[in-house]
RNA sequence: GCGCGAGUAGCUCAACUGGAUAGAGCGUCGGCCUCCGGAGCCGAAGGUUGUGGGUUCGACCCCCGCCUCGCGUACCA
């Protein structure tokens, strides 16, 4: 009968209940969930009342007939229909001091591998050669990195996928600058700063110079044709910016298990291109390969290129081969795109073109997009000057704000570790500014707030587990005996606790199922906040056994959680800050 | 024009398949230091969820109209 989750067990049985009642009714929709409100109980089910109305019944008759063959009394002490036909589960207190207890014991952490795994792709940060990495990537980075623990945790197979923007026009420009105005000196110093400008310049120059921009076609012309000089430079240029990513990847804690870029399709872009028109899904249209939608309402008027009237594939393209790719490949059943909110017309065209190449095909397919980053200005967010911000400056900033506010609060510390928690703490704030806001909403960038010791914060977390791991070290046998098996919750912080700890598996589902990290960063807002009235109300260290075991217990279990849940979000812990 | 998205407390944001009295932080006001980390805690005030209809036992959420803002809208990605 032991589950990590208790809501699962109810779960099934009120789903066998229904089953008895109802015996065609679809069980997925029957869901057992938290109550919004303590004083209606721990877990409720709403289901009843959708399917007594699909089916004219009514609904509280329903739900009694359910409750009839429902039998959860060792897990429940109460099961009550309320209201319209809502059904209310109270916990037992011995019930969830024996589901905590298994935890305690290292039996679980309050959330289950998934019982079907699957394999997911997924494809985040995608920065471009020769430029700097800017603040523009860091919601795709971040956020693919949180999905990516995520999923793993839950037991999926992982494939993570950086696809570089490694190929395109841009690289005609590039090897004229490279070729004529590049200053040696400063490639070897600034290597990325070096080819921006090179970018810059001849971007410029080509603007009011016919003769610059048809000299950086031909470039991109001996480019494509496998001119041996610059292939050779081009692929300097990738290895070039490669190191800058590794160095950015490896502050933020990022890692991918390929690095396909967009060039590694290229010898796969022809047969993509043949295989449309060959299938009717692409014609002629004013000199280039279209496909149109007349079929869909949202597409119709919205044609893709698949090839530009010059003959060069484009994006839809490339993504297209990368989707063919990974599905020989890799065999997926889900692929996630992390990209901004601007690529969803991209990717409505993206999808409908592969479901119609491969109609067989059961790939889910996820655009998770994301809304912009805004200045206090509310306008994009820009340095003072109107420049973009970098990555890289902005994890220098973020380290340096925390080493001043950790420098102040902690002036005895020696300087190696205010650093050491500047860095973790800046980080981590940074980290949980972008992953807090629900991803879908642009959101104002702003210091203060994300290194704010109170609050909703990363600061506030890793402080609340730090503070929890110094009730540890004031133990005075180092290596306490083991929990007990089942922990008395007779204070009723210690039961709110308790029940908190145990729907973190739901909630980690939730983010998965959603791709939304902001469900797991409140839970673990709201489980310190629960510590704090736990931690304000139960004395640990100086109470009485058997209060004082269970209550280490609680207190390692919600460090844990917080570590793990913190450790999926990317943000590292401190045993002291 | 069309499409996508947003509009929630003074500000920044939440709100878990439609579910019960829309929640936090900041700011404001008022409390709590003989106490395991005060980098803290407790409390109060603050709302016609842009607007007008509709569906429903029940709507921030679904449908229709309107207003405001952002983004996108065939050869950049």
């Amino acid at each position: 009968m032991t589950s990590p989750m208790l809501h699962r067990l109810i779960e099934e049985r009120l789903r066998t209940a229904v089953a008895a009642q109802l015996p065609e009714a679809p069980l997925a929709s029957v869901q057992v969930r938290p109550c919004p409100e303590p004083k209606f109980g721990d877990y409720q089910a709403n289901a009843l009342m959708a399917l007594a109305k699909a089916r004219q019944m009514n609904p509280r008759r329903l739900a009694e007939a359910v409750l009839k063959d429902l039998d959860v009394t060792e897990l429940c002490e109460s099961v009550e229909v309320a209201g319209p036909g809502f059904l209310n589960f109270r916990l037992r207190t011995a019930a969830v001091g024996r589901a905590v207890g298994e935890a305690a014991g290292g039996a679980h952490l309050f959330y289950a591998r998934s019982a079907a795994p699957r394999t997911v792709v997924v494809d985040f940060s995608s920065p471009n050669v020769a430029k700097p990495m800017h603040v523009g990537h860091i919601r795709s980075t971040i956020l693919g990195d949180c999905l990516a623990r995520v999923l793993r945790c839950l037991g999926h197979r992982v494939i993570t996928d950086n696809h570089l923007g490694d190929w395109g026009t841009q690289f005609g420009k590039l090897l004229v600058g490279w070729k004529h105005h590049q200053d040696p000196a400063a490639l070897a110093t600034d290597p990325i700063g070096e080819m921006e400008r090179l970018y810059k310049q001849v971007n410029t120059a080509c603007e009011r110079d016919p003769a610059m921009l048809e000299q950086a076609r031909q470039e991109l012309v001996k480019l494509q044709q496998g001119d041996a000089q610059n292939l050779a430079l081009w692929r300097e240029m990738i290895a070039l910016s490669q190191r800058q990513f590794d160095t950015i990847y490896g502050r933020l804690g990022v890692r991918f298990d390929h690095t396909l870029g967009e060039s590694f399709y290229n010898p796969r872009l022809p047969a993509v291109v043949q295989a449309l028109v060959e299938r009717g899904l692409a014609r002629p249209s004013e000199g280039a390969l279209v496909a149109f939608f007349e079929t869909l309402p949202d597409l119709k008027d919205h044609p893709a290129i698949i090839q530009k009237s010059d003959g060069a594939a484009n994006y839809t393209t490339t993504d297209l081969a990368t989707l063919a790719y990974r599905q020989e490949t890799w065999q997926p059943d889900e692929i996630v795109y992390v990209t901004d909110g601007r690529q969803q017309l991209h990717f409505k065209q993206l999808f409908a073109i592969f479901r119609q190449w491969r109609p067989e095909t059961r790939l889910r397919l996820a655009h998770v997009w994301f809304g912009a980053i805004l200045g206090e200005d509310g306008r994009p967010f820009k340095t003072r000057a109107g420049d973009t911000i970098r990555l890289a400056d902005l994890l220098d900033e973020a380290e340096d704000r925390a080493l001043r506010v950790v420098s102040e609060k902690s002036p005895d510390l020696p300087e190696a570790e205010r650093r050491e928690i500047a860095r973790v703490v800046g980080l981590g704030a940074l980290k949980y500014a972008d992953l807090l806001p629900n991803r879908q909403s642009d959101y104002v960038f702003n210091w203060d707030k994300m290194l704010a010791l109170n609050g909703n914060t990363a600061p506030y977390l890793q402080y609340a587990y730090a503070r929890i791991r110094s009730i540890f070290r004031k133990l005075p046998d180092p290596a306490p005996g083991a929990a007990p098996a089942t922990l008395e919750l007779a204070a009723p912080e210690e039961l709110r606790l308790a029940k908190h700890l145990l729907t973190f598996g739901l909630v980690l589902e939730a983010v998965a199922e959603e791709y939304r990290p902001n469900y797991l960063c409140n839970y673990l807002y709201e489980l310190a906040g629960h510590f704090t009235g736990f931690y304000e109300n139960c004395p640990v260290l100086k109470a009485p056994e058997p209060a004082r075991g269970s209550r280490l217990a609680l207190c390692a279990l919600t460090a844990g959680v917080l570590r793990q849940g913190l450790d999926l979000l990317g943000i590292q812990t401190l045993e002291k800050m």
